[in-house]
RNA sequence: GCGAGAAUGGCGGAAUUGGUAGACGCGCUAGACUUAGGAUCUAGUGGAUAAUCUCCGUGAGGGUUCGAGUCCCUCUUCUCGCACCA
């Protein structure tokens, strides 16, 4: 390749330029610049297309671990990207700032939660600072500031006003290394989602928010919700459990509680009439007066105790053995009349459903198992085609499957689909059961025994009961003067906190000292920060309408049940409430892949965490972001590797170089395309514009970022090659200018600061990420030649190249130019010839 | 056990959805420039082979097709989720 015969019509690159990009200067310049001009100020009004981009906001621990740089990474290039692209983008951060860790920091190094809390915040935004994150900073919250939470209060009087909050007396879980109950979500296969304590059981009284009243909208909307990962839908489908069946009303029998209701849930009403024993849950509520004088109370107390001394963990584990104890009563089936013998037993749970259930041996494998241990009765209900069996004696195992009702009265020959319908139509016609749906999902426990978190606004009164704080008197604040020692609730001990006045007698009255689960706080900001500095409400209802919902909200998939789930019904009820007027908060999920090293999660157990402060000052922050959003796409887990950052760094001083030893000329020239272009000029113009696209296209349908930066990679690659004999053709130089531009606008999602310092440096005007994404031209993709891969039986054996518009005749008549083709046709005659356009020839013989 | 996803060079990963497998990067090899190189540049780099011939090659085995990493069947392994849910 030949751009220039002489010198003085050619351009040449500036030979001393063989620097690194200086990354320690140039990113703090333009940090400040972007922060000192508002550069990523968000508009509440302008373009028509928003763009709502949303990180799930840290816990302030101290510092970014490297799965917050990839997190924020991934959310920058798109926000960047989209912003290039017209839309008025909001991109904001937060701190989700209440919370265990800051209290037990506090006890461990005597400091208050505060201090330490806004501490960690000042440091991990400053590293946030470091990485060129495009945030709209005026619009930030930590939810531990009383103007944050006197609006999470005031959502929670709306709640309460809804009757969407009440207090129940019960059994929960219990962490005791966190000293304080969780909910059903925070229980992760039976250990503490925080801290990995294992859970206990625990009887006291806490504050419930009804979620299961949104069970069923919670789980329709999932199917509107295209834009999340079907791994997330499936997790919040199998949480909330939705299962349909009936409730059966079986009585006692005799005994001192003769009539009592024992109503239990089944999805096999069909079944009912090979009910042979019951079984209760040890904890259900009737045994105690079941068992009390009876025959069988001893072996049943001491059946108790040892079920409530097991971990959850093992009694829960499917492997576990069934055991269980005879009560000495008896209940009535309602549709036969049979007395049939209450057991009580460890496989019945009594969280679920009623926590008891009618015992069908022969159609459930766990009762079942259980009938042939202790040698209770069984019969034979449901007959399937061709059974191997014609009595319950000669089964070897349940029969789950489908088949005709047997032994079953007047529903004798149904089949048994038909027969669920029909015995529970019937039964509901006999007032013994009828149809109902039971869910798995429980109500959410927001109580926590902890300090460092929203106080719940309300005040128990012994005239007049539980009284809401009024609205005025907003917010209750979290006093700062506490003795933190990790144990008991702190705020119970803070007597001016615990001692108010009820709004309704103004008789003396007690505070509530439980905080409010951190998950509340996480549930709405992403609506606070709408409105974020409003201190009228918690947020102006026609802005939140206008930005809402989030466009693309980027986050671990550890959150697939919890805040996920929570927001979700958040909305919902904050829509009921009437504050908004749209049903789910996140239109994209994009959850990120895990950040490993040595093929582990980072740990400070195993010792294998990298430090993302470290790596931004040693290879500074565009080739900490390159290298994490290139090395694997963004869903999907990535290895941390110290030489894929070096080559992250290697890509940016490559461009670095190749820009600034052109920069001078590139100031100065600003002449026009000529026209007069030599092949290498539109080679290098067709290659740009195929970038173009492909990033554009890589970015749009499917965040693939990796690709993003390998298509860049490679246009890079091409404009190195044009410009290898050193000297440019002046009259091809504007193709160069505009492919150096290109790159510039391309890159700056990904690498903002030297994108911004290269197009200063090439003398333009204003900031690089305020340009327009450039678009690319078809009539610069077209070539006059193609080159297509000419196959025989289906492989390679050459290739041609033709003009761009050959027919199939025309390429087989250039493939017969080759000897290589000829050679391997060995005169035979083609039994077919398939011509794909553009692409090949598949020569059959 | 059930459900979802995955398996491609020494490594991370590409492949326009049935059309040149291994883009891009790391690593490695050789060379250039260097006092030096962990800087930079050039060339090479799936395996077999003397070979730019050719053969083999996308977890294993079968199938459909002119053509399969991609579609179908069987199996193996791994990751994640659920797991006595009545």
């Amino acid at each position: 390749m030949s751009n220039a015969s002489s010198s003085e019509s050619s351009i040449h690159p500036v030979k001393e330029i063989e620097a690194h990009f200086p990354f320690q200067e140039v990113e703090a310049k333009w940090q400040k610049r972007w922060q000192n001009e508002k550069v990523f100020a968000a508009p509440d009004s302008g373009p028509e297309k928003k763009f709502y981009c949303l990180e799930m906001f840290p816990y302030p621990s101290g510092k970014l671990h490297m799965g917050h740089l990839r997190n924020y990474a991934i959310g920058d290039v798109m926000a960047r990207f989209y912003r290039m692209n017209g839309c008025r983008v909001l991109h904001p951060m937060g701190y989700d700032a209440f919370g265990l860790p800051a209290e037990n920091a506090a006890i461990k190094n005597r400091v208050h939660p505060a201090e330490w809390t806004f501490n960690n915040i000042r440091e991990m935004r400053e590293q946030q600072t470091a990485l060129g994150l495009s945030y709209d900073w005026d619009r930030d919250v930590a939810t531990c500031h009383e103007k944050y939470y006197k609006w999470g209060q005031w959502l929670f009087l709306k709640f309460w006003e809804k009757g969407l909050v009440y207090r129940k007396e019960g059994l929960l879980n219990w962490c005791p290394d966190c000293q304080t109950v969780l909910a059903n979500e925070q229980v992760v296969n039976g250990l503490c989602w925080r801290c990995d304590s294992v859970v206990t059981q625990k009887f006291m009284p806490q504050w419930f928010i009804k979620i299961t009243d949104y069970a069923d909208e919670l789980l329709n909307d999932l199917d509107k919700l295209t834009g999340w990962p079907n791994k997330v839908l499936v997790m919040q489908r199998n949480w909330i459990g939705r299962s349909e069946g009936a409730e059966i009303l079986f009585h006692v029998a005799g005994g001192e509680k003769q009539g009592t209701e024992i109503p239990v849930f089944t999805t096999r009403p069909d079944t009912i009439f090979g009910a042979t024993y019951m079984v209760l849950a040890p904890e259900h509520p009737l045994v105690e007066s079941l068992i009390s004088g009876g025959s069988q109370e001893a072996e049943c107390r001491a059946f108790i105790e040892k079920v409530s001394k097991m971990d959850k963990t093992i009694r829960t584990d499917e492997a576990a053995k069934k055991e269980g104890v005879f009560t000495g009563s008896y209940a009535v089936n309602p549709v036969n009349q049979e007395k049939i013998p209450i057991w009580i037993a460890n496989y019945v749970l009594v969280e679920y459903g009623t926590g008891a259930i009618m015992a069908v041996p022969t159609h459930d494998q766990r009762d079942f198992e259980f009938a042939r241990e202790y040698g209770l009765p069984m019969r034979l209900v449901i007959k399937p085609a061709d059974a191997p069996f014609n009595s319950a004696e000669e089964m070897t195992e349940a029969w789950i499957g489908e088949g005709i009702m047997v032994n079953s009265a007047q529903f004798d020959g149904t089949p048994n689909e038909e027969g669920k319908k029909n015995v529970t139509k019937w039964m509901a016609e006999q007032r013994i059961g009828g149809a109902t749906v039971n869910y798995r999902l429980r109500d959410w426990g927001i109580s926590r025994q902890r300090y460092w978190g929203m106080p719940i606004p309300l005040i128990h009164c012994d005239r007049c009961g539980i009284t809401p704080v009024p609205e005025d008197q907003l917010p209750v604040d979290l006093p700062r003067d506490v003795e933190l020692t990790g144990e008991g609730s702190p705020l119970a001990k803070h007597e001016s906190f615990l001692h108010t006045t009820c709004p309704k007698c103004q008789g003396p009255a007690r505070r509530e000292t439980d905080t409010i689960d951190t998950f509340w706080d996480s549930s709405w900001y992403f609506l606070r920060y709408i409105d974020a500095r409003n201190t009228e409400a918690a947020f102006d209802s026609q802005k939140v309408n206008d930005w809402m919902p989030v466009d693309l909200y980027i986050g671990g998939v550890e959150h697939a049940v919890l805040h996920l789930l929570y927001s979700r019904f958040f909305v919902k009820a904050v829509r009921d409430i009437g504050l908004v007027d749209f049903d789910e908060p996140f239109t994209q999920l994009l959850t990120q892949g895990m950040v490993t090293k040595d093929g582990a999660k980072m740990s400070k157990s195993k010792g294998n965490v990298v430090d993302p402060g470290e790596i931004i000052e040693k290879y500074g922050a565009d080739a900490a972001r390159v290298f994490i959003l290139f090395t694997s796409p963004p869903e999907r887990d990535l290895e941390w590797s110290d030489q894929g950052v070096v080559g992250a760094s290697r890509f940016i001083d490559r461009i670095y170089r190749l820009v600034l030893s052109y920069a001078d000329a590139l100031k100065s020239s600003s002449q026009q395309d000529s026209g007069n272009l030599s092949e290498a000029a539109k080679n290098l113009r067709r290659a740009c514009h195929k970038t173009i696209k492909a990033v554009t296209d890589d970015i749009k349908d499917h965040i693939g970022l990796n690709t993003a930066i390998a298509k860049i990679m490679e246009m890079v690659n091409e404009m190195y090659k044009f410009t290898e004999n050193d000297a440019i053709a002046e009259s091809d130089f504007p193709i160069f200018r505009d492919a150096v531009e290109i790159l510039l606008r391309l890159l700056s999602p990904f690498a903002p600061h030297i994108s911004a310092e290269l197009w200063e440096a090439i003398g333009n005007e204003g900031y690089v990420i305020s340009q327009p994404w450039p678009v690319h031209n078809p009539d610069f993709l077209q070539t006059d030649t193609m080159m297509l891969v000419i196959q025989i039986n289906g492989k390679v054996r050459g290739k041609v190249t033709v003009p761009a518009d050959a027919d199939g005749e025309a390429v087989w008549q250039a493939a017969l130019q080759q000897e290589q083709i000829t050679r391997w046709l060995n005169d035979q005659e083609p039994k077919k010839k398939i011509y794909v356009p553009k692409k090949l020839l598949n020569i059959v013989v």
